[in-house]
Parts: structure tokens; sequence; C-alpha cells
DNA sequence: AGATATTATTCGCATCCCGAACAAAATAAA
DNA sequence: TTTATTTTGTTCGGGATGCGAATAATATCT
């Protein structure tokens, strides 16, 4: 929708102001509902007369649904306007390299139902079950009007195709999941990056009303992944594979990567770096280095620091030391609103932010920095939110002229 | 213009298309030019009768003109439209160091006349200066309607005050240039980061066409600039100072940067780390650190490479090197289409391509890149054209709406 | 001279936003 | 209780815009 070039143009047509501010009253209505037709004509700075057509139509097709009566000192009551709840849904995908999660969401992103089932290690077998559950999921909401799929994925997705590439820690390779997908339900599906979905999900549910249009969302799991947000777009590169800043050297001649690169960030500053971290810890003191002891999980290391232990703590301080230094790449080099960081390490956020802070400091002193580092909620399911946000932005979002 | 929060929206009025379809049409004539009413029709999908409408409305207010016409086998002739040269002018200006740049160009960017002065040290002195050389060009053209002034810079320009920071090589600090231009020649004037203003001469005159909406361009001098287009936009950050991927560490613990961060890509990769290169080398050979030779410039360095001198050369391949690992980080993050280096380094393409091409490959095996590294045309003074486009970027290019 | 092809303009129509007037509804004041 | 005031929401005429068919204007081929 947005790639332009110069032989199909998307010129405007007497419908085009419509469109346009249709999408900006369905945001405005998603963004601070409930609120009524002269709120909006107010925010938005249209006519209420315009509003008023617009709304109609948004109701007649069942994205709005009028609610309440507001309550004034003075005047006739406003009829509040709200996302019409009951009857548009949308279903989010999130695919993981040990489990799948299905949901249906509703127009404000809220999930009614969601499952989750163990991802077929072949992507064959993968892709059949996957139809399987969300043909089941569909066909359990049948007064339920489905706007579409979204699907996030451990991997880049080509901008052409839309196959997947590069599922590293899935072991696939050129991988269409939207063909099969939107034969079998025959709604319309979007592939996004996880890192790029949770960057989505950001903008999209938690910064809404904020007006930032700059921000990365940094996924730490096995990897480093990283969405980025530029002028309130998905910095996708030329061919969709932009963001991989976690295979980017942050050590000259450091270890070698499986990306083939020596001294990726990920090395050193994922889940898998504090097991590591803190197994070169545990190994040297005792002397042993072919222990029969199970490796520990990181969730176990988040624990033993937690309880006191000073190799766990030291194995994530030296994380931390690390995941600073990429920050401090992107806060210098991409200067986002905010950076958000999205993994299991954010439950030790009071141990890791201070020495993240001042490794950014250090590499950035005279630049004095604007870029707000934070965590995720855990709770909010950012990757599957960002699937949801796939398909919201299509009919929510601002359209893209040239 | 760009800047969207929620309480100023850009709501589509019935204008809104008109304003949208001018733009294509003006940009098509830009880019096509000479062409006809038809070939607009054709090219645009507009109607002929909405292209009469624009192209009328465009050449009353001299924007364009009309031309020869043109000879088909068949049927009416066609009448060539251009853009107006003849009446409408731009002002470009590039502050560097040591020389100021200012000259006036007409609407295909091409400069009509052009002078240079020494920028004065001092910061009030150097806008006194400027303001008299532009008053002087704006009297010596009296039939010429001026469009604007855009002025290149070499540091940061904040997103709000417009105000110039971080000007290290300059050594000013926080100065308005906009403010006094403005103010003493009626026009609008516009500032840049001159990476920046590169990357957006790039995609507005050398690649028009070629439909390319992802690019770096790398500046290179005594440092290393980044300007980076992203989605067709310059990517700014939150407050306009994205984009300094020379400060960023590719060496841990590295040497200290005059910004205050260890191991800068441009400690490594500029025109005065290849000096210094030269120069440890040459010191070390004839064992005497103390010679009082006179520091050679890094055209020297250029020019005793290409007759044969291996000092300079191994000077040359070491920032090489160094250039591939910071334009790896490039490719691998932003992904784009193209990156275009600009710099006197240029001029020993042949020399530092191979290197530069290696070392990417060596770092990104897996993720087959698809951008493109060129050189810039070093005549075609990428900061003054730079300039240029900022100005024509306001009538020419695709506005935003959300 | 007539047929054909191509460019460019004209005109009626539909869509859309604006803004003023109006209708509806609720409270405050007389 | 009646009237004035205030706020919400709708209606309607006017102006701008793009569409598409018809028409005018050329130019070449048969």
């Amino acid at each position: 929708m947005r790639k332009i070039d110069l032989t199909s143009f998307n010129v405007a047509t007497s419908e085009t102001a419509r469109n346009i501010n249709r999408r900006i009253v369905l945001d405005l209505i998603r963004t601070r509902q409930p609120l009524s037709r002269a709120d909006l004509a107010r925010l938005s700075g249209l006519q209420r007369s315009t509003i008023s057509l617009i709304t109609d139509q948004l109701v007649v097709e069942q994205w709005v649904t009028e609610g309440a009566f507001g309550h004034l000192p003075r005047g006739r009551k406003p009829r509040f306007l709200h996302l019409n709840v009951e009857r548009t849904g949308i279903i989010g995908i999130n695919v993981r390299p040990t489990r799948t999660t299905v949901a249906l969401a509703d127009l404000n992103g809220r999930f009614i139902v969601q499952e989750s089932f163990p991802t077929a290690s072949k992507s064959e077998d993968f892709i059949k079950d996957l139809i399987q559950r969300v043909e089941a999921l569909i066909k359990a909401h049948p007064q339920m009007f489905f706007e579409g799929i979204g699907v996030s994925v451990p991997g880049r997705v080509d901008l052409n195709s839309k196959r997947l590439i590069f599922a590293a820690n899935l072991g696939w390779n050129d991988v269409d999941f939207k063909t099969p997908l939107e034969t079998a339900t025959g709604l319309a599906v979007e592939i996004e990056n996880a890192a790029n979905a949770c960057a989505l999900a950001e903008i999209w549910f938690e910064r809404r009303g904020e007006g930032v249009r700059d921000l990365v969302a940094v996924t730490i799991s096995e990897g480093i992944g990283t969405g980025i947000i530029a002028n309130g777009q998905l910095l996708r590169g030329a061919n969709g594979v932009a963001g991989e800043f976690g295979h980017i050297s942050i050590i000259e001649n450091g270890e070698l990567c499986k990306c083939g690169n020596r001294g990726c960030w990920e090395l050193y500053a994922s889940n898998s770096a504090a097991i590591r971290n803190y197994e070169g810890a545990a190994t040297t003191t005792r002397g042993n280095g072919n222990s029969n002891r199970q490796s520990p999980t990181f969730d176990d290391i988040l624990r033993l620091a937690e309880q006191g232990d000073i190799k766990a703590a030291q194995a994530l301080d030296r994380m931390a030391y690390h995941l600073g230094a990429g920050l401090a790449m992107l806060t210098i080099g991409i200067a986002p609103a905010t950076i958000v960081i999205i993994g299991e390490v954010t439950q030790a956020w009071k141990r890791i932010y201070p020495i993240i802070k001042r490794v950014i400091a250090e590499r950035s002193p005279l630049i004095h920095s604007v870029t707000k580092i934070v965590p995720a909620e855990a709770a909010e399911k950012p990757r599957l939110r960002g699937s949801v946000a796939l398909i919201l932005q299509k009919h929510f979002g601002a359209p893209a002229f040239a």
C-alpha cells in the first residue's frame, strides 16, 4: 500500500478526502472513546455536519456503535460513540519456536479467546495445524465478522513475496504462510517479523495519544530483534530485512555467531548470553567444565539473582552492560523518543536499568539524548497485540500519497 | 509539516485532492520533462480533463511553461510542458568549516550562479557576511521570484527550534541562522544537517524515477555523517539528531573521541583516520616520532597512493576496511536500497570498493543484502544540491496526512 | 476529400467539505 | 409555568474537485 513506484500512482479522487477523514475519525474514536459527534468535530477541526455524515456511515458499516447519553450542565445530551466490539473481530497469531498462540481480539485489541499449541517442527505440519485451529476459531464465533488475520513470526518476511525467510530459531526457510491461510479462510493475512509487530503494538495500543512517531522495540530472548518505527511508519528497508541490529558487531573479532558474522550484539546481550555468562562463571569457580548438571534456564538465572546469587547477578549485570552498548547504538543512530524492551529480562528491570542507563550515558555524553528506555508490560503480550495491530492499521492508519 | 500531534490534525478539505494531484503532476513534469498533457494523463492515471485544469493552473502560477510542439506519426501535435527555469529560483547555501558557498539554482536544481567565501570564525560575523551575500544575490536578479533558502550545515539542527546544535567542526553552539535570514530576506529558510541534505539530494536529483525510498548518504571528511531516508522521508528522530552513526563504537574500548565516546566509527574511517594511519606508519618506519615535517593532507595521501606509495595505499586500505565495518552496520540495520558515499575518498573508489564489499560480505553472510554501495558524483556538489532540495520538497513532495 | 488517430477542452454529474440555518433537547432564569 | 440560553446533532445550499463522455482541434494516411 505504501509502495509507490512511478508507474502506479496513488492519485487523489473525489473520495480521497472522505477516506482520509474517515480514518482520522475512526482513530479518534478508537483512542478517545467514548466521545460524542461534537467532541469529534472539536478534536478534528471538521465541521459537525461532516462528522455526522462520516459517523453515520461508520455506524451503518458496524465499525462504530452508539452508546449511552452523556451528561452536561446545559444543553442537549451528547450521544456517545464506541468502537463496535461485538461484531468485528481480528485473529492474531504469534508463532514462536516452541509454542504458537492463536487469539481472537476485538477492535480495542482486547483478547476474547486465546489458545496455544506446540509449534510443529516441520513447516508443512505446522501450517496444517494452524489452519485447523483458525478454522475452528472462526466456526466457534459465527456471529462475528472477521476483519483479517495478523501473524507475528520469529524471522524476517520478504517484502514482495511475503514469505518467511531467515527463521534461524525455527529451522525453516522460505515458507509461505500467507497463501494457504488466505485460501483456507478467505481472510486477508498480514505477516510480520515479531520485533516489528511489537513496535507496531506499542505505538498502536500502549503509546496511543502520546504522539510518538519514532520508536524502537527490542525483543530479547534467545536472540535479539529490533523493530523500528520512523516517522510513524515501520522501517522495513528495501527488501524487508531492515532492523537486524542484533547481528551487528559490537566486539571487533568477537565470537562467531550462527549468522556467520563475529561479535554480534545478540551474542553478548541475549538470554543465551546470560546463560553462558553464568555457566562460564560456575564452571571456572568449580574448576569443572564437564559437570553433568543441566544448563540453567534464563528464568532460573533471574530467580537466582533475585534470591541473592552473586554469579547469577553478575551474569545479568554483564548482559545489561552489553544491552546498554547496543541500545546506545540505537539511541545515537535512530534517536527514537522511546525504546521499549520486550523479554523476560525486564523482570529484573531494577537491576539492569541503572547499568543500561550508565552505559548509554558514557557512550553519548555530548548528545543529550531524549530517548526513554522503558520495559514493556509483560501482561500485554506484545507480539500477539502486534499481530492484531497489523490488521487494524489497514483501516485506522493514515494512507500514503505521492 | 509532517509533525502530527493529536491536537492539530491534517484533515482533508475539498482542496486536498487537488493539492495531492498537483504535487504528483508537478513532480512528473520535473522528472520526465518535456512531456505533454496526454503523457501526464497516461502516467498519472488522472483524466485528461483533470490534467488540463491542473497544468493550466501551474502555467498561470508560472511553475510550468509551455514549450515546443512534439511530433507524432499521426494526430494532433502535443504541446510540451517544462518547469519554468526562467522565473523561479532557489537559494542554496552550503556552510563548511573553512568556506561557505551561496548559489542560485533553478527549479531543475541547476546552478545559475555560485560564489564562495571564507567562513568567519565567529557565528555573529558569519551571519552578517551571509546576509550580505544573499541580499546581493537577490538584488542581482530582480526579475526572479525566489521560492526560499535552503541551508546545509555541518552539525545537527534541533527539530523544534531549528537552531544549530553540535557543530563540533565549526566550534559554534546553539546558533540560530533561520530567524535573521528570514527577517532580512523575507524568504522561507530551511536548515538541515549536511548528510541529511545529501541524502535528500540523492533521491531528489540523482535517483529520480528509480523509485528508491530507502537510502543512506554517508559523508566522509574530517568526520563521518549519515543521512537516512526511510520510506521516502528523512529519518530525523525525536529531536532531529538521528543519524549520528559516525559516533557509534565499532571498537570496544577504542580511542577516545571528541564526542566523549570511545572507538567511534569516524575515528577509524574518516579522512583524519587515514592521515593518522599514514603518519603512524611513516613515523614507525623512520623511527622518528618528532620529525618536523608538515602533516600530509588527505588529498596528499590520495595522490601518493595513486603514484604507488605503499604507506599511503595501506593507510587508505585500513580506512576502507573500517569504512566497510560501519557500512555493514548500516546495511544490516537499515537495509537501504542504496548507500551513497560522499567525500574525497571516492576518488580512490577502485581501491576501496573491493575492500568495502569484502568486509560487508564477511559481516552479513546469511543476509544476502540488496544494498548497493555507490560513490556520489563529486561534480554534483551534493551538499549544495541538497540545500536546494530542502525547498523543492515543500512544493513537489507528497504531503502527509493522519 | 475522407478516414483515422491523437491531443486538448468543454460540460454535466457525483462526491465531498463548509458554513449557516434549523431542529432537538436540556437547564437556568423570569 | 414560561421563556431564554446552551449544547448537540441534522439539513441544505454553495463551492471545489475528479470523472467520463462528447466535442473540437490537428495531423497523417489512403
